[in-house]
DNA sequence: TTAGGGTTAG
């Protein structure tokens, strides 16, 4: 029965107007009038005026709360009529609290029964249970056992046991459940092998599981979800078979269970038949299904499915929303996750830490500091930093993304736990930003701390790739030494990062032995062998590995192509780039990308075919980009091709007006055929926009120890030594032929002027140093030179 | 009328 069918009046009479108040004081809304107007006349029939309802009466009431605010309205109502003290009304409403997810009202509803029986007592432990109030449903059953003088029954156990947050606490419950004499039957037993399954004790839950009196498909479910939460993907699928030969059929909650490991293990067909299995069985109104199906979709890029699915489901969640921002954020679309994010502000729907821990990276991508500080202030005032150390890690992130690195490193220093990926996220900020020196700092900061933090996969990928940026290869050893010393040099992408940190550092000869002792049947570690021969001008050698891959059946991929194309622009080769480019269209069928026409442009540049260059980028089947224009202007400045390089900087600026660099290269264009009143309109425009340019930077390793050094630098403890020495070798290397090339010095500035700025570039800076802490010969600055 | 087993993350 429906609360409408008890409406019998439509007036307010004086008690029904109380209730009204009253239910508006508690926060109920007035759209539910209509549920205490019903219930005011129940107490108010005139023919029997003595009489108060029954709890009977209620019952439909405590069927129809399907929102919060019509708990909070019956909750008025019970009051007004006298029947909230009893204890079986009042628990029923403690639960119907706790069903909404209030746990506070729950308790102060709890607090207000002051004769509890065991029925109050196990709500409540599951009324915090439910809501994730893990330290307090322990205390409330505690209390339970040692104050209350009631014993705890069958219904107890269950969420006691769900709520343990370690295996210790997990066996004293069970050793309780064994010496209160309580059978280990469907519900308690079924806890108990869930929750040693849940913490890697799969063995125990599996003799448990083989000993249980009686076994119900929750029993099951408990098993199978247990093997697929540790990854034992194929005990989950045999249980699964077992299970069906005993007749039972799979239910929503094995279907949920099952569908994750269908992604993980790369099995789309089965994740098909499930989904069939749901539709045939009448499955898919299932939120916790549905989500679980979206979930996987999205983990196979599927999107078009996922979203179908989430527009068709009837009732969504947060889970739900969820699900689709994090979708669509993993599958580089930022835009559409935060239409969806939007869209949950829209539809009042309350984010969690999970939304934010989504939501970071698309802000992180957006470039615009003052919505990461925002996100990351909405986070602090939650206090949802110290709850979580992915949402921590996902800051960082934010912050890294957005070249923020000392904010990243002050959410670091301020993180109450931090696990192996908040050392990772620091490490790979600090690397991906240049920041080579402080990533190799961290890194052995982190190593300090080898107690509490194991390194994985994902430190020796920041580090690597950190040393090879600086071109350390003596501390790249280093680390190659712990990846043999964990038994991870053959993972493919471990072992990538080691071919491209040997090769990065110019030892191709290592690159290539570490090549071949790592699996090489996908196109990752052909991908960094390949780049590292193009980046050394050894485009022959690039090929013959292009055509190797091949051989070996491995398919190229869109980052093939462009080490392969830059090879070709590195070492000359205009022809095989062109054959290449074409092929990749016509023979694998690959649509060229941004990057790809960026390569051959580079590569038609550098050739010196400006005009071929500029032809290409007009037959783009989209808008060139600032790389494109900005790979053009580079060879204007090494053709000296003034008229062409205003070209190309004035598409430049259209599309990238922010960085300096480009109106660096302008103005040295005008600056090599000496047009010095070009150079300074070109200066005082970059100087009018507020623009500075960021200063190249050298590096150099000494005694394990990397230091590095701007032009000019005058900041490094050791800067009287350096100049000294930076002097006498400058001496040396003229008085044995050594000139100074003016024209590498792009400022209209006096000869004398001119040697100087060449002397404190920052390379020279660096080997002086070398020199001077090694004894380096001077012939290491003359070999430099030429390659000025 | 209270209970077990389920979906999202850095």
């Amino acid at each position: 029965m429906h609360f409408n069918h008890l409406r019998l009046g439509s007036s307010l009479s004086s008690k029904s107007l109380h209730v009204f108040k009253l239910s508006r004081a508690i926060g109920c809304s007035r759209r539910f009038l209509p549920l205490s107007t019903a219930a005011a006349t129940l107490k108010t029939d005139p023919h029997q005026p003595e009489k108060r309802p029954c709890l009977i009466d209620f019952e439909p009431l405590f069927h129809s709360c399907t929102q919060a605010s019509h708990v909070k309205c019956l909750h008025a109502i019970l009051v007004v009529s006298g029947r909230f003290t009893s204890n079986f009304a009042s628990t029923r409403l403690l639960n119907l609290y706790a069903h909404h997810g209030d746990a506070c009202s729950s308790l102060s509803v709890f607090d207000q029964i002051k004769a509890k029986d065991s029925y109050t007592w196990n709500s409540m432990v599951s009324a915090y249970v439910r809501n994730g109030y893990l330290n307090e449903a322990t205390k409330i059953f505690r209390q339970f056992v040692l104050t209350s003088g009631l014993r705890p029954d069958v219904y107890t156990f269950p969420p006691v046991i769900k709520s343990c947050k370690d295996v210790n606490s997990g066996k004293k419950l069970h050793c309780c459940v064994y010496k209160m004499g309580f059978q280990p039957d469907v519900f308690v037993g079924a806890s108990l092998v869930h929750m040693y399954a849940r913490f890697g004790f799969l063995d125990i839950a599996r003799k448990m599981f083989d000993e249980m009196p009686r076994r119900d498909l929750g029993s099951w479910n408990a098993m199978i979800s247990g093997y697929c939460q540790n990854g034992d993907n194929d005990a989950a699928m045999s249980m699964l078979d077992s299970m069906r030969l005993e007749g039972m059929k799979m239910d929503s909650v094995t279907v949920c269970s099952l569908l994750p490991i269908c992604a993980q293990t790369n099995d789309l067909t089965s994740g098909l038949l499930i989904h069939l299995y749901v539709v045939k069985h009448g499955l898919e109104f299932d939120v916790y299904v549905n989500n679980a199906l979206l979930n996987m979709y999205a983990k196979f890029g599927l999107l078009g499915i996922a979203q179908q699915i989430f527009d068709e489901m009837r009732e969504r969640d947060l889970v739900s929303w969820n699900s689709m921002v994090a979708a669509y954020e993993q599958n580089d679309d930022p835009s559409t996750a935060l239409q969806f994010f939007m869209k949950m502000q829209e539809n009042k729907i309350k984010s969690d830490i999970l939304t934010l821990v989504s939501l970071a990276p698309i802000v992180g991508g957006m470039g615009d500091i003052s919505n990461g500080k925002s996100l990351h202030s909405f986070i602090v005032r939650r206090d949802w930093m110290i709850l979580n150390v992915a949402l921590g890690n996902a800051v960082m992130d934010m912050y890294a993304k957005l070249g923020f690195m000392d904010y990243a490193d002050r959410v670091f220093e301020q993180l109450p736990v931090r696990d192996v990926i908040s050392w990772n996220t620091l490490i790979s900020g600090y690397a991906q930003n240049g920041l080579a020196n402080e990533a190799i700092v961290t890194y052995e900061k982190m190593k300090k701390h080898e107690e509490e933090v194991i390194p994985n996969h994902g430190t020796w990928v920041s580090a690597l790739s950190a040393y090879s940026n600086v071109g350390s290869v003596k501390q790249g050893m280093k680390v190659h030494a712990a990846v043999i010393k964990n038994s991870l040099f053959s993972d493919v992408y471990v072992g990538t990062c080691l071919v491209d940190m040997y090769g990065k550092c110019g030892r191709i000869e290592d690159a290539m032995k570490m090549f071949y002792h790592i699996p090489r049947d996908t196109s990752v570690p052909w991908n960094a062998v390949i780049s590292c021969h193009g980046m050394h001008g050894h485009g022959k050698e690039a090929l013959t590995l292009f055509e190797n891959m091949q051989v070996e059946g491995v398919r190229p991929d869109h980052i093939t192509f462009v080490a392969l194309l830059s090879a070709c622009s590195h070492s000359g080769m205009v022809d095989e780039g062109w054959r290449w480019f074409r092929s990749m269209q016509e023979d694998f069928s690959m649509k060229p990308s941004l990057k790809h026409f960026g390569c051959m442009v580079d590569l038609l540049g550098r050739a010196g075919h400006l005009e071929k260059a500029y032809g290409l980028i007009m037959s783009m089947p989209f808008p060139p980009d600032s790389s494109i224009w900005g790979a053009l202007l580079g060879a204007c400045k090494i053709h000296g091709n003034v008229e062409m390089g205003a070209i190309a900087s004035k598409q430049l600026f259209n599309v990238d007006s922010e960085n300096a660099g480009y109106y660096v290269l302008l103005s040295n264009i005008y600056a090599n055929v000496g047009r010095w009143e070009g150079v300074k309109v070109i200066r005082s425009l970059a100087r009018d926009r507020g623009l500075k340019k960021i200063p190249g930077w050298s590096s150099i390793e000494v005694d394990g120890k990397v230091d590095v050094f701007y032009m000019g630098n005058r900041s490094h403890p050791r800067f009287d030594q350096i100049h000294n020495e930076l002097r006498e070798l400058t001496a040396k290397i003229k008085s044995i032929g050594y000139v100074p090339n003016h024209k590498d010095v792009l400022q209209d500035v006096e000869d004398d002027e001119k040697d100087d700025i060449l002397a404190t570039h920052s390379e020279r800076l660096a080997i002086a140093f070398g020199s001077s802490m090694l004894q380096m010969i001077p012939r290491a600055l003359l070999m430099h030179d030429q390659a000025f």
